[in-house]
DNA sequence: GTCTATGAATAAAC
DNA sequence: GTTTATTCATAGAC
């Protein structure tokens, strides 16, 4: 139609292509209301332009709003899902704060704060199971300490075999030649000799055993023999 | 067009309205097709028949949702809004989950369950904080003992208030009265006269003291006297 | 559905 | 925006 046909593909000349526009929008709207009117239709038609202005025709008396509604309707229970999903969300959030401030009430009493809701017999329950708790702790403090020490004790051994490995005559060679260094330095023997005889003292021992650096271990709690029965002293 | 001109206003005759409808709805997507193509356009066209069926065309490739989403979107912060309070949603459910796992966590930590990730000096902390939580507890038990007691004497005194405004000759006239009732009943007067003596076992003081009936009052705690040092025996 | 006369839409020019 | 030549859409008939 018009002066030629042309072919519907981009028109590239920007000019032209507004001027299409114009012309093309403006019989489409028409068109869309003759058949909105004449077959009674309720039609909803959205328009962005390539600059991105909005034109629009709605079939009256309805808005945009309630076409877009009964569309998303029709295709399936989209609007209903977005909106159960909010109420679930919704739910679960409750339930959750629920869950929270129930667990912050907990946590208060397990500190021993606000105990204005308790009756007597709840509070006798409250410091049984607060005792049980400490029993617990100092168990799995006793377990750690007992842990430690096996380690220690375990290198210790691994030390020893170690040391025995050295044959008499590398002993008396070592003796040997500490006791000239000793000599040639004017000091006694004896400070020599207590190196071998404790190598607990010997740096490279220490340092294999690597005991705490940062922390000093602490010493064994006054309260363990009660907690725990079943562990013997070594 | 066509054979003749026709007024724009509903068809009245069914079968020509259908008729007219498909016709003219094959035009209607035909141009909106064209115009979309020709001038780079986005267009949603969503036509429902009276009869509710729906046809529809959205410019390739977006969906008749995203054309939607941007018709709403310039229409305003409509659905921006709805995705913003969604987002605001899932974040503050994030939030509340991690703070329920870290109050769950702290219950268990406080109920002496699963110590495994905790140090020796954490475990020392956690017995220490839960001795101080029993040390409170026990607290709170004395007061409400405190308080019972209290209230058990406050209540004595006011019935030996009311006992003693009773005249002498009253209980003169009691006393002679309970005798005379004792002697005839061949019981011996010492009974009698012990109802009077502990007033506690008379019924209606025992109900106005209202001691509690369900459960027995408990004995003083063994570890008050360490817990409570400013708490005296009155 | 197809046909076809007719009015409508519109491309190009102004 | 108007004009105009041309194509298109379609009402009515089959």
């Amino acid at each position: 139609m018009g002066r030629g046909k042309i072919e519907i593909k981009r028109i590239e000349n920007t000019t032209n292509r507004q001027v299409t526009f114009s012309k093309r929008r403006g019989g489409l709207l028409k068109k869309t209301h003759e058949l909105s009117v004449l077959c009674d239709a309720q039609i909803g038609l959205i328009i962005f332009s390539s600059n991105g202005k909005l034109f629009q025709y709605c079939t009256h008396p309805l808005s945009m709003e309630q076409i877009i509604e009964k569309y998303e309707r029709s295709k399936g229970i989209y609007v209903n899902g977005r909106d159960q999903q909010r109420e679930q969300l919704f739910h679960e959030m409750s339930v959750l704060r629920h869950e929270t401030s129930r667990l912050e009430f907990g946590i208060q009493r397990y500190l021993g704060e606000d105990m204005r809701g308790l009756k007597y017999e709840e509070l006798v329950q409250l410091e049984h199971d607060l005792e049980n708790s400490i029993a617990k702790v100092r168990n799995r403090q006793n377990e750690l300490l007992q842990q430690q020490t096996d380690n220690l004790r375990r290198k210790e051994r691994i030390l020893e075999d170690q040391n025995s490995t050295l044959t008499n005559l590398e002993h008396r060679a070592m003796w040997e030649f500490q006791k000239a260094a000793a000599v040639e330095a004017h000091k006694p023997v004896g400070v020599v000799m207590d190196q071998f005889s404790f190598f607990e003292q010997q740096p490279s021992a220490s340092s294999i055993l690597q005991l705490s650096a940062s922390a000093p271990l602490p010493p064994f709690h006054p309260y363990l023999q009660l907690a725990l029965p079943n562990i013997q002293d070594p």
